[in-house]
DNA sequence: CAAAAATATGCAATCGATTGAAATAATCGC
DNA sequence: GCGATTATTTCAATCGATTGCATATTTTTG
C-alpha cells in the first residue's frame, strides 16, 4: 500500500512532497532558487513515482516545441521517393546531429502542389525550426517564405540574390571539377546526365560547361535529362545510349544514383567501364563505394554540411543573423574513370 | 488600415468577429453545434487573417500529439547508421502511411546503453504511439515495456511467448526459400553471411539449417556472422572467402546490404557471379535491382508491412487489443543465382 | 400565438507546467 | 538580540484551445 495511485501531474507530486506545484517545477527543471535538499527529495521522489513533467503543458507554457521539422520538398519529380539515398543519408545524419543538441526530428515528405505547402508547415506551430532538404524547383517559394520566417534554413545551391538561408557545396565548381577530370583522362564528347530545373543540378551542368568552354570542347556536349530516382533514370539513360548518335567518351552524372543507373546500363549494353566509357558521379554516397567498378565522384562533405544546417538553424532560433554556406566540394577518383 | 495587427490566438479572433472564443473553437473544428453562417463567417476571417489555432494548445487541451515516434535501436551494432538502406525504406513508407493517416512521424535513433532507452520515450509524452523498427537483439526490453504500453508495434520477427506486437515476414520461411533454391540450382556448400544475435536474422539461419537438413547437407554449412552495415562487412566476408577454405557454392546472405557487399568481395577476387558463386540476398530492396549482377532475394513486402505497423498502430491507440502479423516472404530470381 | 422542441451561442472550468512578485524563513552583522 | 540581507517557497496569473452546461434564439407545432 506504499504505491500510491498514480501521480500524473506536479500537482500530484507536490501533495505527496508536501510543497507546492510551483516548488516541484523549479526542482525537476534545473533552473531556479531551490534549496539543494528540497531539489534532491523531491526528485527522488519523482523517480520513485516514475513521474515525467507532462510535454505538451511545459511546451505551451514555455512557447517551444523542442522539435524540428525536416522537409523534403518532392517538387520536378513527382516519383521521387523519400527513400532516395542521398536524403536518407542527410536525413540520418541530421538526426545525429538534432539528437546531439537536444531536438528532436520531426519528419515531413511534401508534394509542393500549390505554392501553400512551406506555409503550412511553418504556421502550424508544431516545430521550432526547419530545414528543407534540396531546393528541387521550390525556390521562390523558400525565398518568400525565408522572408518572414527566420528559423528556416535550406540544404541545396546557392544563387545571387537568394533570400534564404542554404547550406550546400559549391555546384559549379564541382561539376567544373569533374568535368575537367575526365577531360584530362582524355575524353572529349561528354553527356551529361541530369535535369537542370533543379537549382543545384543546374549549377552543376554550368560548371560542366565551363570546363568543356576552357577545353574548345563546347560543341562536344549531349544533354540527358535524366530522372533522379534510379528506376526512372534507367530508360532515359539507355534511349539515349542505343539512340545511335556517337557514343560519348566521358559521362557526368548529377547525382552517384543516376552514375549507378547508367552503370548498369552500360553492363547491360557491354559496354566496360572505364575502358569504353568512363563514368563520374556526384554526392559521394557510400554506395558509390559497393559498385562495381567503384564509382568515382564528386564528393560533398555531408557530415559537415548537416553540422552547420543544424548550426545555423539554432542560431536564427536564437535570434541571429546568418548568411549562407558554400562548401568546396572533392573530386574522389576511384575505378570508373 | 484594414489590417489590424495580427492575430494570435482564438480570442483575438472571438473579438473581431463579435462572438466568443468558443464559437470560433467550433466553427473552425468541424465539430459541435453551430450554424452554417457563423462557421462561414468565420473561417473566412481566419483565412483573411491567416490564423491558424495554435496546435501545442490544442493538443494540451484534447491530450494528444498528432504523433508517432518511430524508433531505430542500434543494439547489437554500433556501427549501424540510421542511413542503412532499409531502415530508410521503411522509413519513407512509414513516413508516407502515416501522412495519409494524419499523424506526424517523430525519428529517433537511439542506441541502447541502458534497459531505459524506450521508457524514457514511452514516458515523454511526446508522441501517442511508437513504432520500433527492428528488435535487434532488445526482445527482452520490448516485452517489458508492451506489458505497461499498449500504442507499440515492431517491425521484426515473431516468436513463441512474444509479448510485444509485431509485424514482419515469417523469417524462418525465408531463409529456407532462399537455401532450397540454392540447393536447386545445384549448390552443395552453402554459407551463411549474417550475425545470427539478432532476433530475424537468427530466424532466417534457423530456416536455412531446416532446408540444408531436409537436403542432408546440414554438414556443408558455414556460417559467418557478417556485420549489417556494408564497410563493416566488407572485411568480415574477405576475410572468410580468403581464409582458405572449401569455397562455398552458394551463398545466403542474411540482407541485400551484406550481399552487395558479398559481390564486391567476390568482383575483387575475380570470381564470377553466379557461375563460381551463387549469390542470394534477403529484403527485396530496390538497390538489389541496379547491382550487376541483378540480386536475387527474398523479398519483403514492405509496403504492405509498413501499412500493417500503421493499422495496427492506430487501432491499438484505439484500445483495441491486436495480435501480431508474420507475412509471406516471397522469392525474388534475378541474375545472381 | 403560445408552448415545446431544436438549434446556436456564451460562460467558465480545464488540460499541466512555468514564472514574476509577494511572503516567509534562514542567516548575518554588530 | 534585532533589524537587514539573503535564500526559499508560495501564490496566482498565464500559455491557447476545448467542451459540458446554461442560456438565448429560432423554428416547429398544435
Amino acid at each position: 500500500m506504499t504505491e500510491k495511485q498514480r501521480v500524473r501531474n506536479i500537482s500530484d507530486l507536490a501533495r505527496i512532497a508536501g510543497v507546492s506545484p510551483g516548488t516541484v517545477s523549479r526542482a525537476l527543471s534545473d533552473t531556479g532558487l531551490i534549496s539543494q535538499k528540497t531539489r534532491d527529495r523531491i526528485k527522488a521522489l519523482a523517480r520513485e513515482h516514475d513521474f515525467r513533467p507532462n510535454i505538451m503543458a511545459r511546451n505551451l507554457r514555455i512557447q517551444r516545441t523542442g522539435a524540428i521539422g525536416v522537409v523534403i520538398p518532392l517538387g520536378h519529380e513527382t516519383g521521387q521517393h523519400i527513400s532516395d539515398p542521398f536524403f536518407i543519408t542527410m536525413l540520418g545524419l541530421l538526426a545525429d546531429e538534432l539528437t546531439e543538441r537536444g531536438y528532436d526530428l520531426m519528419l515531413s515528405r511534401v508534394i509542393p502542389k500549390d505554392g501553400d505547402w512551406l506555409d503550412r508547415f511553418v504556421d502550424s506551430g508544431r516545430v521550432d525550426g526547419l530545414i528543407v532538404i534540396g531546393q528541387s524547383d521550390q525556390s521562390a517559394t523558400l525565398d518568400r517564405v525565408a522572408a518572414r520566417y527566420r528559423p528556416l534554413v535550406v540544404w541545396g545551391g546557392h544563387s545571387k540574390g537568394q533570400v534564404h538561408c542554404s547550406v550546400g557545396s559549391d555546384n559549379f565548381a564541382g561539376g567544373d571539377l569533374a568535368t575537367t577530370h575526365l577531360i584530362e583522362r582524355g575524353c572529349k564528347r561528354i553527356a551529361f546526365f541530369g535535369d537542370s530545373r533543379a537549382l543545384e543540378i543546374g549549377q552543376r551542368l554550368e560548371g560542366c560547361k565551363a570546363a568543356l568552354a576552357r577545353a574548345g570542347l563546347m560543341d562536344q556536349l549531349s544533354i540527358v535529362p535524366a530522372h533522379l530516382v534510379a528506376e526512372a533514370a534507367h530508360p532515359d539513360i539507355a534511349g539515349f545510349l542505343t539512340s545511335g548518335g556517337a557514343r560519348p567518351q566521358g559521362i557526368v552524372a548529377a547525382s552517384d544514383v543516376i552514375a549507378m543507373s547508367a552503370l548498369r546500363v552500360l553492363a547491360e549494353l557491354g559496354l566496360s567501364v572505364p575502358d569504353d566509357v568512363r563514368l563520374i558521379g556526384y554526392d559521394g554516397l557510400a554506395l558509390g563505394e559497393q559498385t562495381v567498378p567503384r564509382l568515382s565522384t564528386v564528393k560533398q562533405d555531408l557530415t559537415t554540411g548537416a553540422h552547420n544546417l543544424v548550426d545555423l538553424l539554432l542560431r536564427r532560433i536564437a535570434g541571429e543573423e546568418t548568411g549562407s554556406v558554400v562548401m568546396p566540394p572533392e573530386l574522389v577518383v576511384r575505378l570508373s574513370t
